[in-house]
DNA sequence: CGGAGCGTTGAACGACCTCAAAAGGTGTGG
DNA sequence: CCACACCTTTTGAGGTCGTTCAACGCTCCG
C-alpha cells in the first residue's frame, strides 16, 4: 500500500526497543481503499505532537496503526488526557477544545491518514462508504467514551485501572503462550493516570496490588499479561459493557439495525 | 406557574419568528429548514424517558428546545450523567453504549426531533446543510465533552461546581435586572451530582458555601443568579475555556476555517 | 561513574464519602 | 384549605480513600 512517509523527521537511532519491537505496529485495521488513496500518509514517532491545524485549516486524522492520544490541559497543571486513538478511529480536529490546551500526540509509533477537513468532506460527499466510516468510527468512539466517562466519574482507584487494563486487553491483547492475554501497554504511569484521572501514586500503588494478586504481571516493559482475564473483569463494573463494545468486530457499531 | 414552562400547543413554526419574551422552554435555536421538514416532533415532558430504539431501527435527535440527558448506570448502583444536550445538539442514538444501560431522558421540557437513523443518513446524503449541522454540531458537542472530562477526572469538589455554573450561565444565562446572570438549573441535586461524578451531599455543601460566599442565590427553584461571573470564573481552571466555547455564537464550530 | 527520567513505596494529611437525621418542598385526598 | 405522606435537599459527625511530599531503586545514556 501507501507507505511513502510524508512527514520524515530525522531518525537517527531510535531506542533498542523500538527496533526489537517488530510485531505489528499496535493493531492494524481494515480502511476503505478512498480513504487510503486520498490521505497524506504519515508515519508517526513515539511522544511527537500532532499539529491539530494544516496548513491553517482543519484537519481529519485516521489511525492506521500505531495510537495516539488527545490530552487537555488547564492552568495549575491539571493535565487530563481524554481519550485514546487506535487504529480505525477517526479524530477531526475539531473534536478538540483548542482554547483548553488540546493537543494531540502519539503514544505508540505507527501510521496515521491526515486530510485536510474540506477535502475529506468533498471525499464523503462523494463516496458512501467513506460517510460510512466516518460516522460508524465517531459513533463508536462516543460510546466508548461514555464507558470511560463513568469511570472516571464513579470508580474507585482499583476499578479505574481494572477497566483500563480490561479494554486494552480486549483492544489489543492476543493469546499468550502461557495462557491469558498479553498486551502492549501504550502509556506510561503518568499518562495513564491522567488518562484515569488518578495521580501516578495511586496508580503505582494499585497495579503492584495487582500483581502481587497474581492477576497481572509484566514480562517486559510496556507490556502486561493477564493469566485469567475473568478474574480482572470480576474487578471492574464496567465489565459487561466492554465485553459488549470491545468482543466484537469493528463491523457494526449498535445493537440497531444499521443502513 | 414556575413549573410549568409553556407545554402549551405551540405551532411548530421557525421559533425566530415566535420568540416570547417570557420564559421561552429552555432556550431555542435555529435548526435547518430540511431538518424541521423531515423529522418528527416529539413534545418532552421532565422526567420522561426516550426510547433509543425507534421501531427497532437506530434514530437521531436534534433538540429544539429544552434539555436532555444521557445517563450510564452499571452494576452496584453506580450512575453517571455523560451529557448533557440543549438546543441545538444532535444525538444519533449509537453514541450511546446501550449494554451499559443508558439511557436518554429528559431534563427540561420542550421539543425534540426524531428521525430515523436511515432517513437521516439519506437525508444528509441530499442535502449538505444537513451533514453540514451534523458535523458541526458533533464537533462542538465533543470539544464541550472534552472539557467536561477535564472536570471531571481533575477538578476538586468546587471548582467543578463553578464549572457547572459557568457553563450554565455561559449558554442559557440572561442578563438579570439586577445586574449579574440568571438562569435555569436544568437538574436537580442528584443527577448534578451524577453529571459531576461527586455525591449529592457534597454538592449541596458546596453549593451552600458559594451561596454563603454571595457568589450564587436562588430566586426561585430551579433557578440561579450569579451577580458576578467574573468571581465565579476565578474559581474554575476551566474558565477561559469556557468562554471560548460558548461565549460566541453557534455560527463558528473552531479557530480553523470552515468549508 | 554520575545524572536524568521514570516507577515504586511509605507516612501524614485532608478531601470526599457514608451514614443518619432534620428541614423544606410537592402532591394527594379528605 | 388542611393534613398527611413522600421526596428532595440540607447539615453534621466520623471514617475512608486518595493525595501530597519525600525518599529510594531502577534503567538508560552521557
Amino acid at each position: 500500500m501507501v507507505m511513502t512517509a510524508s512527514l520524515k523527521t530525522q531518525d537517527p537511532t531510535p531506542p533498542a526497543s523500538a527496533i526489537r519491537m517488530e510485531r505489528r505496529p499496535f493493531g492494524t485495521v481494515a480502511i476503505p481503499a478512498d480513504l487510503a488513496a486520498h490521505g497524506a500518509t504519515v508515519r508517526t514517532r513515539r511522544g511527537q505532537t500532532i499539529a491539530l491545524a494544516f496548513d491553517d485549516s482543519e484537519a481529519v486524522f485516521v489511525v492506521r496503526s500505531g495510537a495516539l492520544m488527545l490530552t487537555v490541559t488547564l492552568p495549575h497543571g491539571l493535565r487530563q488526557v481524554i481519550t485514546l486513538l487506535y487504529p480505525g478511529d477517526l479524530f477531526r480536529s475539531a473534536f478538540a477544545p483548542v482554547d483548553a490546551g488540546a493537543t494531540l500526540s502519539v503514544v505508540r509509533p505507527g501510521e496515521v491518514l491526515r486530510f485536510r477537513w474540506s477535502a475529506f468532506a468533498e471525499l464523503a460527499a462523494a463516496e458512501p462508504k467513506v460517510t460510512n466510516y466516518m460516522q460508524n468510527a465517531v459513533a463508536k468512539q462516543n460510546a466508548r467514551q461514555a464507558i470511560h466517562m463513568a469511570a472516571v466519574g464513579r470508580f474507585d482507584c482499583q476499578q479505574r485501572v481494572a477497566t483500563f487494563l480490561l479494554e486494552l486487553a480486549l483492544r489489543t491483547g492476543s493469546p499468550s503462550s502461557c495462557g491469558g492475554l498479553i498486551f502492549d501497554v501504550p502509556l506510561g504511569r503518568s499518562d495513564m493516570a491522567d488518562y484515569l484521572g488518578l495521580n501516578a501514586d495511586m496508580l503505582s500503588r494499585t497495579m503492584s496490588r495487582l500483581r502481587a494478586s497474581g492477576l497481572l504481571s509484566h514480562p517486559e516493559r510496556h507490556r502486561a499479561l493477564v493469566p485469567a482475564i475473568a478474574d480482572l473483569a470480576e474487578l471492574t463494573p464496567a465489565a459487561g459493557s466492554l465485553m459488549a463494545l470491545h468482543g466484537q468486530s469493528t463491523a457494526e457499531v449498535s445493537p440497531f439495525s444499521t443502513v
